[in-house]
DNA sequence: ATGATAATGTTAAAATTTTCACATTAAATG
DNA sequence: CATTTAATGTGAAAATTTTAACATTATCAT
């Protein structure tokens, strides 16, 4: 059975993993993974025990053999393009980020606007007319976008996205956006993160319960 | 006992609480607050009575008062000050930010970088040659920072923040920083949201365990 | 007033997630 | 080749978190 948070922790696996490549590891224990990742040893098995990632008696996890079972199992071989809405502060330095420690890769496509001054059409990420985003999604058969508008607009932005096809978003508009059950939501909410570090720094660690 | 995500909760109970003031309501009952944020009505009721805030029976929560409280449970009556290390993509986009729904805040008071041509002493928030930021850092009294420098040198900064004071970190570099155990971290990896949205988007949500 | 109603607050139960314990087994050692 | 060792893999236990049930009580209608 498939733990909540073990896709998460797989994914920080992944990324320690392909540090610990580069730094000449060839195969890597669960506790020493779990260090890097922040977790405990049992976790690291029982996450890979539950993805049938299987190491070697004695001999830990080789990091070759398990970061290819981590590309399948997140679809790295396949295309992922993403689009993005919004093309302000926080767009644009999301459309200059090449995701990954090492791995780079850039996911986002396209940005969609709806301030003609922030339109280029012929950047290596195109900026284009938000009107214009219905078809590129249909045509491009692109599932998964990024919103990052005020928040005011964020809902409608929402509504079109999964009325062309979306199926997943990553929101930073500070609002829980409400949408059909199927459709996957991550509402990033950075104001709020910051607050609850605030707030476990003051009451301390222990009182709080954060991780 | 406070449970690990009530503190989280209860931000976002804050953003939706601010936000129906706004739309005019001065009572809310929590099946209406639960919708907004995206838990059941028994979460929301059974957080407020851990936090001891309380409604009236068949009334509901009164909007302002519960908005007081948690302002004392999140001393948004003090000032929290917080420095930005790294004033590139992220940190940029995040020093123009002003947080929270509508209760516009200002955080960030200083941003430190390695990059002369990053400097600027005399804007709205200075930022300042990272050589300073010890000392403002004591100087000041500042006790979060958020990290939005590379990856690679993400630790030595944050041994430098700890070094002098600060207690909580958001770091934006794709790294679990190693910490001593009272210092407060939250490791946000933008990119591992992404991929987690896209996998679950990919193999369905029930699948996966996603919230 | 008084009873019906519709919400909260809280205790108990269920579900989920993590940790633990240890059997298993591949490698290293002598 | 037998023995020791040091890791994994997993089922069971513990801990945590959420959900449910319902007793309580303020309000509203009569
Ligand atoms: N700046 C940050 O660091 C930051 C951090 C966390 C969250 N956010 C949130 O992200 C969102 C964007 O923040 P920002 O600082 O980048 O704001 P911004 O105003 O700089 O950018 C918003 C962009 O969205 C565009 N836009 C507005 N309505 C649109 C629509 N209907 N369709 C397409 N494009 C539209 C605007 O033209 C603008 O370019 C906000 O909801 C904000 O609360 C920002
Ligand atoms: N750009 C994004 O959207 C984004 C999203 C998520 C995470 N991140 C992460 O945030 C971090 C910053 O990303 P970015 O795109 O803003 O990169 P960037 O290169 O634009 O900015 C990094 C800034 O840090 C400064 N810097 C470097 N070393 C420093 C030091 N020791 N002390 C002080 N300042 C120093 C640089 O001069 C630069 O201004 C990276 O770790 C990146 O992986 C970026």
């Amino acid at each position: 059975m498939i733990v909540k948070n073990s896709i998460k922790r797989l994914l920080q696996y992944q990324m320690c993993l392909v540090r610990l490549r580069e730094l000449g590891f060839e195969k890597v224990y669960s506790y020493v993974l779990g260090r890097e990742a922040g977790v405990t040893a049992e976790q690291v098995r029982k996450d890979f025990s539950e993805f049938e990632i299987r190491g070697k008696r004695k001999g830990g996890y080789s990091v070759d053999e398990t970061l290819d079972k981590l590309h399948e199992i997140f679809r790295k071989n396949v295309m992922q393009e993403v689009i993005l809405v919004g093309m302000g502060n926080i767009g644009t330095a999301l459309s200059r980020y090449e995701c990954g420690f090492t791995e780079k890769r850039k996911y986002i496509v396209a940005a969609f606007d709806i301030d003609p001054s922030k339109l280029k059409r012929n950047a290596d990420i195109p900026v284009l007319p938000v009107e214009e985003m219905e078809d590129y999604i249909r045509e491009k058969g692109i599932t998964v976008a990024i919103i990052a508008v005020p928040a005011i607009s964020a809902q409608d932005v929402c509504n079109r996205l999964i009325g062309c096809g979306i199926r997943g978003i990553m929101n930073f508009a500070p609002i829980i956006l409400k949408t059909p059950p199927h459709i996957v939501i991550d509402n990033i909410n950075l104001c709020n993160v910051l607050e609850g570090v605030i707030y476990c720094s003051w009451y301390g660690k222990d009182s709080c319960g954060c991780e």
